[in-house]
DNA sequence: CCCCAATTAAGTATTTCCCTTATTTTAAGT
DNA sequence: ACTTAAAATAAGGGAAATACTTAATTGGGG
């Protein structure tokens, strides 16, 4: 039986190139691609894949988001971060939500199909490119004491300040989320409070700095 | 008689550091300083200095706008851009709002007090370190057609798009503009129109690719 | 089992936004 | 110099969003 994977990246020229090059691989099936870290949630529930290869800089719900949702509701599913990111803070937190492997964009695709069967054999695959990060951040805990957005943060609270800084109206967030505008704007307040930040501007730029949204409009 | 300049950096360590390096100089005087680019037009009006060393960074109203009002009101002062910045977009903007002279923050002393030599004798001065990128325009004008901020709005409006994305309330823009909050809200409804964005977060994100506000919150 | 934080939501007063209209300046073209 | 266009200024008014308050419900952790 294969191994079944989800492609979640907002590129489609890249889950192309990756589809195709999994069809050599007569163990690896991919079933599912999504475009952001909401359908992935979504398809990661409906189509119960073992593995799941997941962007970091998605539009909607970023990866991270995604991988803490998903993980959460099935901790079974392996999850493979595939960023262009090598910055402490973005591994660091793809591993605390859940994720079971990491490698860079720029890496060989047999490295990453060697890290889709390590995975899942319940190993943790850490890409060499970045392993000296992930040590280094063990080395000297004290000095990243410096609060993120991760740590301060209710989920709902960075899921709406994703939407909200990627220009969604409050009405619209409450669709995406199901709740009703209102409640939203709780949120909005909230979170605002919590950053000592009062406008969107300079919300925008924190959300940015902290890689919950991407610096593109 | 001694060249009259002024330091217009958001850094005072910087401009403490280049004020005392000017010490040495003794054909050079420090006649003024500014941390945003609205005192350095204030002060140009007020000190009448022959040289402003401008960095293009700065709250409030950057380096090339403020560079844009000053030569229109003294169109002798020299002005030369200190910058960080190496890309195109910075420096052709830089020289199309009337700078004499382009240095990145990196050269050495020895090479701004040059430049500032040189401009005095109405030369321009463009540092070795960035010229190909200048010669690299001419080259292929056509494929720099996209239209960026400078070209598509007007003065006003980059002036209000900056305040803006960095937080300010209509109210306040107005009273830093000394203008209607009524004026700024068709100032900002115009920009909005002519960007085609219609909320503040792609608006900031917009106005930090453009070089129009900085990204740090 | 109780408590705290998170999530949900509504009411209301205030503010902002959007659109239209209009006058005055400034810039540009011929 | 004269005409036109664009930019800058500003007000009015209804629609919409926001700030602030209050509160019910839920879900773990001690």
């Amino acid at each position: 039986m294969s191994i079944k994977i989800i492609l979640a990246d907002d590129h489609a020229m890249l889950r192309h190139g990756l589809s195709k090059s999994f069809q050599n691989e007569k163990d690896i099936e991919v079933v599912g691609q999504a475009k952001d870290g909401r359908t992935t949630v979504e398809l990661a529930r409906e189509l119960s894949p073992n593995v799941i290869i997941m962007d970091i800089g998605m539009p909607d719900l970023n990866g991270i988001e995604a991988t803490r949702q998903i993980i959460k509701e099935c901790p079974k599913v392996k999850i493979i971060a595939l960023s262009m990111h090598s910055s402490k803070n973005f591994i660091i937190e793809m591993f605390k939500a859940g994720a079971a492997g990491y490698l860079l964009k720029d890496c060989e695709f047999d490295e990453l199909v060697n890290a889709i069967r390590l995975v899942m054999t319940n190993k943790t695959y850490i890409s060499p490119a970045i392993s000296d990060v992930v040590v280094d951040n063990y080395m000297r805990q004290p000095a990243n004491a410096k609060e993120s957005a991760f740590s301060i943060l209710s989920q709902r609270e960075r899921e709406v300040l994703q939407l909200l800084t990627e220009g969604k109206a409050t009405k619209q967030i409450g669709k995406r989320l199901h709740i009703s505008a209102k409640t939203v704007e709780v949120h909005r307040l909230n979170l605002m409070n919590k950053l000592k930040i009062d406008n969107i501007a300079q919300l925008t730029k924190y959300a940015v700095q902290e890689g919950l949204t991407r610096p593109e409009p």
